[in-house]
DNA sequence: GACCTGCTGCGGTTTG
């Protein structure tokens, strides 16, 4: 135990107390290395391997709490991680007598307010608290947070690759600039394992040089089953639920059907099989429509009732860090759209004494089973889709330039830019292209120049003071649902929100005898039968290598054991039908599929592309259909050869430019992607379209090599 | 048929 002996006495004890025989390896590596230099870290290493202590017993041991100022900020995604990690750090801090104060929206204010009148110790926040105070209260931002010496980034990995996360980079890098001695920065990161993404994760804490990264490789053993259930309708098929049931009966399990409608279906339906076969009474369903103290209950059941075998249902709710312990079992219920979901809900099980730990994944389509194997193979060989990071984020800038004139009584152009310039968040847009959008909220009322100084205007106002600024995500208001005062969840409304329909939420039956449209409630009644809620979302997008090894496995011959028969039955038609392609290089061929008066082009694509593609083809007067699963867009009544067609698309870039323009104007909506995008010039928001939510530069390279192989026969 | 995430300030009332 050669790093215990570095760290101070008290968090010795500490260690002792808890009667911890050797630390893990993790911890070893990061206590050594934080306590010897000021680097920036980034801890990767498994769910549950004692990552947040690996930061924090170096960090308390190393940092002089004695001064006055708050010294260490760790930054949460969630509040309820928040609420987790307090616990825990908190107990650690009673060795040292640090203080830990939460500070967030849901957070105890006369607990903040002891903060403000005496800043010390340790703060747990949000990126949106943290925006928060400094649009509305910059003054405590100095007060609290200009003498940090660490800050800690838990679950870096879900910032990355968004507009979150870049909206996070710049506060950091605004606090930075507050701290006249640089404080370092660890980060914790469940599930970054390729070199690639190192580089993104070490420009994102803003001191490349001197980050550095210490990974635990050790990998979780898990053995997976796959199990096809073909379904003709789209409700889930008996035999598998019959079968779900069966193999999750005696176990703490996890479930992911991938949507929430579905979510309620699979507990509602378990707990039935389970009461007919007077099995465990403990389904649960946890997701975003769940009400939260719901949720909350959930957890702690899965928490402490250990002798208790459950199953949850869940969507992505259940990903990160919150603690629940470990599970027996987890199941997909067909594919995840990335390996960093499918890593993420592998690392919730964990193997109970004499147990064989479990990952089972069944499909109920054709090409979600196809994926859903395209996904676990690539997960086998540490395969993990690339992050993209927006390097001209425009829409970002849009919110941080208000939020920076709200912070201020006043500010010069120049100071302005000097302070947008000087964040490295935007340091590829051009100080003229900050000027163009500076000058159009000036013209949209946003910005009010007087005399030399730029403040809010009335539209701006109206956006700033209003608290959903905080944040660089939209959500839409539902219908809170309840019974006699109980609450239960919330609804979208729908045509299935009327009196007397019956549905499912929060892992149970209920009638909804009152729908009020004006307060936007609904009171319902337990019953015994009834329907999945409907939701309307999006699904997230498919990585390309996802859908090219999906195309590989149908060219191979390979038999998989840990198919069931009428998996492998499944995948063996589906390889005679591209059988009549001739087809080799999974990275430039894709099948075309020619008859009697139509033809359908597999492109094996991911998301991004396949929005290019339809784009450019619907922009060249070509008709298609697409079609997600299968990757494939069919055209109907084409007269043209289609092959000379796609590889002459038609790029002329002004050309391009005008099209976009033409999508902005009469499809507002297409930038719903982007919340702050709405504001820009409409030339920048062809911009962000090109960036953000088509990839010219991608499909045209794909394009470019594309081979398309017609079937033979 | 399709995921997730967060939230100030102020004035009022209640509580110790």
């Amino acid at each position: 135990m050669s790093s215990y002996n570095l760290l101070s006495e008290p968090i010795r004890k500490y260690i002792r107390d808890k009667r911890w025989e050797s630390l893990r390896p993790i911890q070893e590596a990061a206590i050594q290395r934080i306590l010897a230099t000021d680097n920036n870290y980034v801890l990767i290493s498994k769910t549950a391997s004692g990552k947040t202590e690996a930061a924090f017993l170096p960090i308390l041991s190393k940092v002089n709490f004695k001064e006055s100022g708050v010294k260490v900020l760790y930054i949460s995604p969630l509040i309820a991680l928040i609420n987790d990690q307090f616990e825990r750090v908190e107990k650690l801090c009673e060795y040292l007598d640090v203080s830990v104060t939460k500070w967030h929206g849901e957070a105890n204010k006369g607990q903040k307010d002891r903060l403000i009148k005496d800043p010390n110790g340790i703060v747990l926040i949000t990126p949106e608290s943290i925006e928060a105070m400094f649009v509305n209260k910059p003054y405590n931002v100095y007060h609290l947070f200009s003498t940090l010496e660490y800050m800690v980034i838990d679950e870096v990995h879900s910032f990355l690759g968004s507009d979150r996360g870049i909206q996070l980079k710049s506060l950091l890098e605004r606090l930075q600039k507050i701290n006249k001695n640089k404080f370092s920065i660890v980060a914790l990161s469940a599930t970054v394992s390729d070199v690639n993404q190192y580089v993104e994760l070490k420009e994102f804490l803003g001191n490349s040089e001197n980050t550095k990264i210490i990974r635990d490789t050790n990998k979780k053993d898990i053995n997976a089953i796959f199990k096809y259930f073909p379904n003709a309708s789209p409700e889930l098929p008996i035999p598998l639920l019959e079968d779900l049931y069966e193999q999750t009966k005696d176990s703490k399990t996890l479930i992911f059907p991938n949507a929430r409608g579905r979510v309620e279906e699979v507990a509602v339906k378990l707990k039935k099989i389970s009461d007919k076969n007077k099995g465990h009474k403990n389904y649960f369903s946890h997701h975003s429509a769940v009400d939260k103290e719901v949720r909350e209950y959930v957890e702690f059941f899965a928490k402490n009732q250990s002798h208790q075998n459950f199953c949850i249902s869940c969507t992505s709710t259940l990903e990160l860090g919150i603690d629940i312990g470990n599970v027996d079992e987890v199941v997909q219920i067909d594919a995840t759209h990335s390996i960093a979901s499918l890593i993420q809900r592998v690392g919730r099980s964990g193997r109970r004494e004499g147990k064989q730990s479990n990952l089972f994944l069944y499909a109920t389509d054709k090409w979600s089973l196809l994926q859903s194997l395209a996904c676990w193979l690539l997960y086998k060989e540490q395969y993990i889709e690339p992050i993209v990071v927006n390097k001209k984020p425009f829409d970002v800038l849009v919110h941080q330039l208000l939020s920076i004139v709200k912070g201020t009584s006043g500010i010069i152009l120049s100071e302005l830019l000097e302070q947008l310039k000087t964040n490295s968040t935007f340091s590829d847009i051009e100080i003229d292209e900050m000027k163009d959008i500076i000058f159009h909220l000036t013209e949209i009322d946003f910005l009010e120049k007087i005399g030399n100084e730029f403040i809010i205007g009335i539209e701006g106002e109206k956006v700033v003071n209003n608290k959903e600024f905080y944040s660089l995500f939209k959500t839409e208001t539902f219908f809170k649902v309840s019974n006699k005062g109980n609450k239960i969840g919330e609804l979208p409304v729908s045509f299935q929100i009327k009196v007397d329909e019956n549905i499912f939420l929060s892992a149970r039956i209920w009638k909804i005898k009152d729908v009020d449209f004006k307060a936007k409630k609904i009171e319902v009644i337990p019953t015994n039968d009834g329907k999945k809620p409907l939701f309307f979302g999006n699904s997230a997008d498919t990585a390309h290598k996802i859908r090219e090894k999906m195309l590989e496995i149908l060219f191979t011959k390979e038999k998989y054991d840990f198919l069931d028969e009428m998996g492998q039955d499944c995948i063996d038609d589906m390889r005679k039908d591209f059988s009549v392609f001739q087809l080799t290089n999974f990275t430039t061929e894709r099948p075309l599929l020619l008859s009697n008066d139509n033809l359908t082009f597999y492109s094996f694509a991911g998301s991004k592309i396949n929005k290019t593609i339809g784009f450019i083809l619907k922009h060249n007067g070509i008709e298609n259909l697409y079609f997600d699963d299968s990757s494939s867009f069919v055209i109907k009544n084409l007269n043209s050869d289609f092959i000379s067609v796609l590889k002459h698309l038609n790029f002329e870039k002004s050309d391009l430019d005008v099209a976009l323009r033409e999508l902005v104007e009469t499809n507002p909506a297409v930038l719903d992607f982007s919340k702050w995008g709405q504001f820009l010039p409409v030339n920048y928001q062809i911009q962000l379209l090109k960036n953000n939510y088509f990839d010219f530069e991608e499909t045209i390279n794909f394009l470019q090599l594309l081979k398309v192989i017609k079937n033979t026969d």
